[in-house]
DNA sequence: TTGTAAGCGTTATCAG
DNA sequence: CTGATAACGCTTACAA
């Protein structure tokens, strides 16, 4: 039963025409009589052919393919709505263009494997999604392919890499500016760690805010962004017995990590405490109450590394920093 | 600065042997006389090469890919932990080995064009992750290729497909008991949607359940798996007015969505209403209070799914069906 | 155990 | 505008 898929020749001989005149018109060079191409078009569905992309690559030194890296770090690579989101937003991108989207979770172990595979003229270009900084090892491979980046990479080095990001300063301050607004005098954060911008970042947009606005900065813990070491952080604020009034959490799961911590210390939200959260994960409409927080176009993002990806690709020139609009989602808890 | 590629040629020469025999060291061929085969592979680290995949596959005619087809149904793709966790299973099984992760998100406009992408010899087999039953067109490309189901697919037609999955009723049934060991009476459900197997398998353990324990089946609303038809289904089934002091929800996002609905109705979790979710999603530990569960090994299913896959390419036999064990997590919601 | 040589299905370079 | 014909880098009988 198992049919042999019908080649390049067989349409041509089916046709009538060369190989040559086939592959001009699957590849829709404009140098082909109308006429002609059109017979070709017909032997081709008649036929059922498909390219074989191993030949194609071959052939053209171009693989069509896009690899897609993230790190392993351990299994929350997906647990993380934000690797998740992106990916999808790549995939979703790629779908309808001739790449294929080439997946490679990156354990540390491996990395070199990986490096190699990637230099190897395996891919035309390559995605790196990833919360790690001061990792050299893409610079060589930046030398000799494409690489777009999710989120602003550690610019240390003389390579300019290219990436989209939000401007995530000014995205925390526009949460912390809700709380200010709402008239809270008491604001504290729950900051994400400190080896990596967006941690950084929003930490400096949440004291900037504040001090803008003629108020102390609250207490400030840090967390790793997951729920847990979002409740152990607002147990630690509580802890101070510092006043609070508000909490800015430097993404959504710490944020209904804190929602626990308040809740057992008796605190209301947003009665007592005005929470606003980051990232605008999709759980943060449906947790109790609804959570305020800044909107990140995760899916945009992914969708815009890949455009980026294709046309550097393609050698149409893009910019080296593409800075997404963030914007504050006012659901209830503050 | 851009450095060719080396080939397999380049190594021969190096190393003073034929391209046969280079080939043979990197394929791990048995018939190679030990030390040549050290002396090749010391000039393959010199050179470092690394084989080109396209060249590979258009000889051998094996691709070495494994798709990866995901529906695309809305965004929701990942927004479910469902597909996020099976994935990365997927993808961490495959990432030691030579076969490659082809991620397809495929949209319902453009199946067909997927289908033949398939059928042209572009991989060397499939795996179909989807909630969506009835499609026979996989029928066909089971024929061609060897497809593993993530999830039992409806079993109409005379093919039997290769799956894994975990028994639904069983698991269902286990999560009731937990609240009929409670000594609840009154135990309602919150079901998945009626057109896939999981929400309907769900649905009879939990009935199953409450009548081998001689009780009467509480209010039964069906959802469509997002948080907020729980919360609505929620609604529906106090709205009844019958009495209730238990849920068993057909996952646990739709349990976070009813935890709203009991707290607005000032019912507390788990004093008057015990609730049992399923899936052990990521977020369940972090709810409050922490959710008790039916665990399924998405992870491993992933897995599972990946080298039941691999070993049919590789023509070792595999079982048609090959079924997890899911198991129960209680927390503090019952 | 190793080498020779014939493909694998396309693209690309030239003539025509 | 179209058709030969040589690559592309590797695998794989078949010989040696």
């Amino acid at each position: 039963m198992k049919q042999k898929a019908p080649t390049l020749e067989m349409v041509a001989a089916h046709a009538g025409v060369s190989r040559a005149t086939v592959s001009r018109v699957v590849n829709g060079a404009p140098t082909v009589n109308p006429e002609v191409a059109e017979t070709v078009r017909r032997s081709i569905d008649a036929l059922n052919y498909v390219p074989n992309r191993a030949a194609r690559s071959l052939a053209s030194h171009r693989s069509q393919s896009i690899a897609l890296v993230v790190p392993e770090t351990a299994n929350k690579v997906f647990a993380d709505p934000f690797f998740a989101s992106v990916i999808q937003g790549v995939a979703m991108e790629l779908s309808p263009t001739d790449y294929t989207l080439n997946m490679i979770i990156e354990s540390e172990s491996q990395a070199p494997k990986t490096r190699r595979y990637l230099m190897g003229g395996n891919v035309d270009g390559v995605l790196v999604i990833s919360h790690h900084f001061g990792d050299r090892s893409w610079e060589a491979i930046s030398d000799t392919l494409p690489v777009v980046f999710g989120g602003r990479p550690l610019d240390r080095g003389d390579v300019e890499h290219y990436y989209v990001d939000i401007d995530n300063v000014a995205a925390a301050r526009m949460g912390v500016q809700r709380l200010v607004d709402l008239g809270r005098k008491h604001v504290a954060t729950i900051a994400g760690p400190q080896d990596m911008p967006p941690g950084v970042d929003r930490l400096q947009g949440w004291r900037e805010c504040l001090v803008a606005a003629g108020l102390e900065p609250g207490p400030a813990e840090a967390g790793d962004f997951t729920s847990e070491s979002g409740l152990e952080a607002m147990e630690r604020i509580l802890a101070t017995d510092q006043p609070i009034d508000a909490l800015f959490a430097a993404n959504d799961q710490m944020a209904i990590g804190a929602y626990t911590a308040l809740r057992r210390a008796g605190l209301r939200v947003p009665e007592d405490v005005a929470v606003v959260g980051f990232d605008d994960s999709y759980f943060s409409a449906s947790v109790d109450p609804p959570l305020t927080t800044v909107r990140q176009p995760l899916v945009g993002m992914g969708a815009t590394m890949a455009r980026t990806l294709v046309q550097l690709i393609e050698g149409r020139d893009a910019s080296r920093a593409t800075i997404l609009d963030a914007g504050l989602v006012v659901r209830t808890s503050a």
